[in-house]
DNA sequence: GCTCACCTATTTTTT
DNA sequence: ATAGGTGAGC
């Protein structure tokens, strides 16, 4: 473990600061006035500001990591401040890599002395070198939000709690809130009030138990623990008050408490110590994140909880067009109690945003996709400048299939991850169950994979004798044979299992991570059981495990590069922290000439000179859990402005009249956020008027023109004027378009409904098909909708068995 | 104990 | 659509 990092010797004091002293010059030649050349009034202030603390309000595009940036450096350069007495915390690992390039790129390499890493990577750094404080052992296993989920399913089975009223998903959620919040399972045991928060106090206090246990720590408890080690053991604490005097953090907006208060103690003075200088940047705009216990709280009240807070507000957007800003603005200025704020922008008005209203989400693919092919025809565009953001993961299938059918690249950044695929997990749970063997969840997830004929009932057993026993659950493997009630073929097959996990652990003593790795692979056999399977599915698998071990012998070069061991826990350390989102390169050749798909969550802090927002319907986005409620539904909104604000140049809203949600088709009316537009900014090239016209329903294609003047109940339906050559296109495009192959599809397919068959309706949605009379082109059917039940003429209407 | 076939609920967003 | 859970049959 020590590997990756400087840690801090036993005095606190950084083991760097001696040496480095002595053989660095301690000013670098860096002139201070040079660096702050080209910024204007606010940012200048923003990084010379000498005093704590202080608070950057920076609006989306202001130059923000210009900002952050040019104020470490000017804190090294021109106030003499050691590297080592720095710690910038960043949202995402790629973000604090970038960090440390650009800081390093103005003041040279010392810049790698800071600390600039994640809450979530430099609470482990902090753990691990304080473990005995901490009273963790040194190689404790990480949990992701899936590996609680598991344990979380393990603890409410023992606890017999009823699956259907306390789902493990919605156990482990409600956990991780208490946890952001601080709140320990005593604590909230004793103010539980009513049976289901009895339950949950229950499963909080025994998944604690059982993560202790299994020296495993999940993401929350991260945080949670390095703050619960400064308050109960205040000299630890004091070291890194002592050595940390700089204290930045970015995206303050998306803290959640646990962070808040690690903070505090980070800042907060001790006898004979000033309170470190702390700075924070962030919007509250773009807090996005309140879901998973964000609390935009934080950042409103700095003022109230800094006493003599400085607030220095960055308006000027240097990314985007007015118009877009326009958009941005008109869009987040309807939530209430926002503090005001205003982007302005000297780059004048630039593109019109372009609207699209498709009829299904593959036509809005379709467009997308021969949007893009426009653009890289008739200007400079690139398909690396375009980005196409969507409100969930799963809306990125429909564009993936265009985009493969017409041979446009792209790369779906997160989603679903590498490192969530079950053979990849499989692999981690070996490696840790290597590194640590009291990592039951590991082990069990992976002690009959392949298959060694240990069932349900074997590891029933192993569980039982381990807790009366009072012995770890790899402890009680080793006495298998002991357990009550286990079959001999289970006891040779726990036996194989554990002389396995024996040898790789003795391997992995010597060989380095991507050779235990191999042997792990192929000593269990899975590699053979996949190489020798028939699922096509296989063959991926076992690609994206040679993909694994490729991750694992960089992560080893690079740590030797830095002369430094590379440890099988060291690296599983980078998986567990590290998203595989960060580890795109942005400059990565391969990757420029692509366009980047991701969600609208990924996509903050980036931006792109041509963006494609899609999706904007309501139930979609904003999503349909954050229609009833109106925190959320203000976040939806933040979303959108973040969205909105990542174009530099064009902008392109997108929205389908109707989408295929879980197999069934629905249709989805205009996303509010459209209609909180101003109608000038947004030039239509389709309407829904396209759409209805071939229901027969509608009016003239594409040709409502003139529109709104009138205002919101026109646009939010989404008639807007259109030029003639748009609706010429429109035009085109739904007879070209997969929708209208749909339609007759539709139209032929009616008649044959029986009763009892589920049906969709273009209009009404989904319903049940209660009675059928007559035949061919008189056919009529007798539909329940839920809330109307009514008599169609089938040749007619647009329904559709599903 | 394992495998297959069927059933169902499930989808926000992520360090 | 699809993963995960359940139950029957081997």
């Amino acid at each position: 473990m020590r590997a990756l990092f400087e840690l801090p010797s036993p005095d606190g004091q950084p083991a760097v600061l001696a040496s480095d002293a002595d053989s660095r010059p301690r000013r670098p030649q860096l002139d201070p006035e040079a660096l702050v050349a080209g910024l204007n009034g606010p940012q200048r202030d923003a990084v010379t500001h000498a005093g704590s603390p202080l608070l950057i309000v920076a609006g989306a595009g202001s130059g923000k990591t210009r900002v952050l940036t040019h104020r470490i450096a000017y804190l090294l350069a021109a106030r003499d401040v050691h590297p080592g007495q720095v710690i910038a915390i960043t949202f995402t690992n790629k973000a604090a890599g970038e960090m440390k390039e650009r800081v390093a790129a103005l003041v040279g390499n010392r810049a790698r002395l800071m600390w600039v890493s994640t809450f979530h990577s430099a609470c482990v750094r902090i753990l691990r070198a304080e473990h005995d404080h901490a009273g963790l052992k040194s190689t404790f296993s990480i949990y992701d939000a899936d590996d609680s989920r598991r344990l979380m399913q393990l603890v409410a089975r023992e606890l017999d709690l009823d699956p259907k009223r306390h789902p493990a998903r919605g156990l482990a959620t409600q956990v991780s809130n208490l946890k952001n919040e601080l709140v320990d399972p005593e604590t909230f045991a004793a103010r539980a009030k009513g049976p289901m928060e009895r339950a949950v106090a229950e499963a909080y206090t025994l998944y604690q138990r059982r993560l202790k246990e299994a020296h495993a720590l999940d993401f929350d408890d991260l945080i949670m623990t390095t703050v619960h080690l400064f308050q109960s053991h205040p000299h630890v604490a004091e070291n890194y008050r002592r050595r940390f005097r700089h204290v930045l953090v970015d995206e303050y907006q998306d803290t959640n408490h646990a962070q808040y208060q690690l903070i505090k103690e980070l800042v907060s003075g001790t006898e004979g110590l000033e309170p470190a200088e702390l700075c924070v940047v962030g919007d509250a705009d773009q807090s996005i994140y309140a879901f998973r216990g964000a609390t935009i709280r934080n950042i409103l009240e700095f003022e109230r909880d800094y006493k003599d807070a400085r607030t220095i507000m960055l308006e000027q957007n240097y990314r985007s067009t007015q118009t877009i800003l326009n958009a941005a603005n008109a869009v987040i200025s309807r939530n209430p109690s926002r503090k005001p704020k205003r982007l302005w922008s000297d780059q004048g008005a630039g593109e019109s945003i372009v609207g699209y209203v498709a009829d299904t989400e593959h036509a809005e693919a379709d467009w997308v996709a021969r949007e893009i092919d426009r653009l890289t025809d008739d200007t400079d565009a690139r398909p690396g400048d375009v980005a196409v953001f969507y409100r969930t993961n799963a809306q990125s299938r429909v564009f993936e299939e265009v985009f493969i059918r017409v041979g446009l690249p792209y790369k779906v950044v997160g989603g679903v991850r590498f490192y969530e695929r079950r053979e990849v997990r499989d692999a981690l749970a070996y490696l840790r169950a290597i590194v640590n063997d009291d990592d039951t969840v590991s082990i069990r997830r992976i002690m009959n994979t392949p298959r060694r004929g240990i069932g349900d009932r074997a590891e029933g057993a192993v569980e039982a004798l381990s807790s009366r026993d009072r012995i770890s659950f790899g402890a009680a493997m080793r006495r298998a044979a002991d357990a009550p009630g286990i079959s001999s073929r289970a006891v040779n097959g726990i036996g194989d299992f554990v002389a396995l996990l024996e040898g790789l652990r003795e391997l992995s003593e010597t060989a380095p991570p991507e050779e235990v790795l191999e042997a792990t692979l192929t000593r269990s056999g899975y590699l053979a059981e996949l190489e020798e399977s028939t699922d096509p599915q296989d063959a991926g698998r076992v690609e994206n495990l040679q993909e694994l071990v490729s991750v694992a012998r960089e992560f080893t070069e690079r740590v030797e590069g830095n002369d430094e061991q590379a440890t099988l826990a060291g690296f599983l350390e980078q998986v567990a922290l590290v998203a595989d989102a960060d580890q795109i390169p942005s400059d990565d050749p391969d990757h420029q000439g692509v366009v980047t798909l991701m969600t609208l969550h990924t996509a903050k802090g980036l931006e792109f000179p041509i963006v494609f927002l899609t999706g904007l319907e309501d139930g979609v986005f904003p999503h349909m859990r954050a229609l009833g409620d109106n925190n959320e539904l203000e976040e939806e909104r933040r979303l959108a402005y973040v969205g909105i604000t990542r174009a530099r140049q064009r902008l392109y809203l997108s929205r389908a009249v109707t989408r295929s949600a879980w197999g069934a088709p629905s249709y989805n009316p205009t996303s509010r956020f459209i209609a909180e537009l101003p109608e000038e900014l947004v030039r239509w090239e389709r309407t829904e008027g396209s759409y209805t016209s071939w229901s027969g329903t509608g009016g003239g294609v594409g040709n409502r023109g003139g529109s709104g003047a009138s205002g919101g109940a026109a646009r939010g339906g989404g008639f807007s004027g259109g030029t003639p050559k748009a609706a010429a296109l429109a035009q085109r495009l739904g007879i070209d378009g997969s929708k209208l192959s749909t339609a007759s599809e539709l139209r032929q397919a009616a008649p044959k409904v029986a009763v009892g068959d589920r049906v969709n309706h273009q209009r009404y949605g989904l319903g049940r098909v209660l009675a059928v009379e007559g035949q061919g082109p008189s056919a009529r059917a007798q539909i329940d909708f839920g809330d109307q039940t009514m008599w169609l003429v089938l040749r007619h209407a647009p329904v559709e068995k599903i």
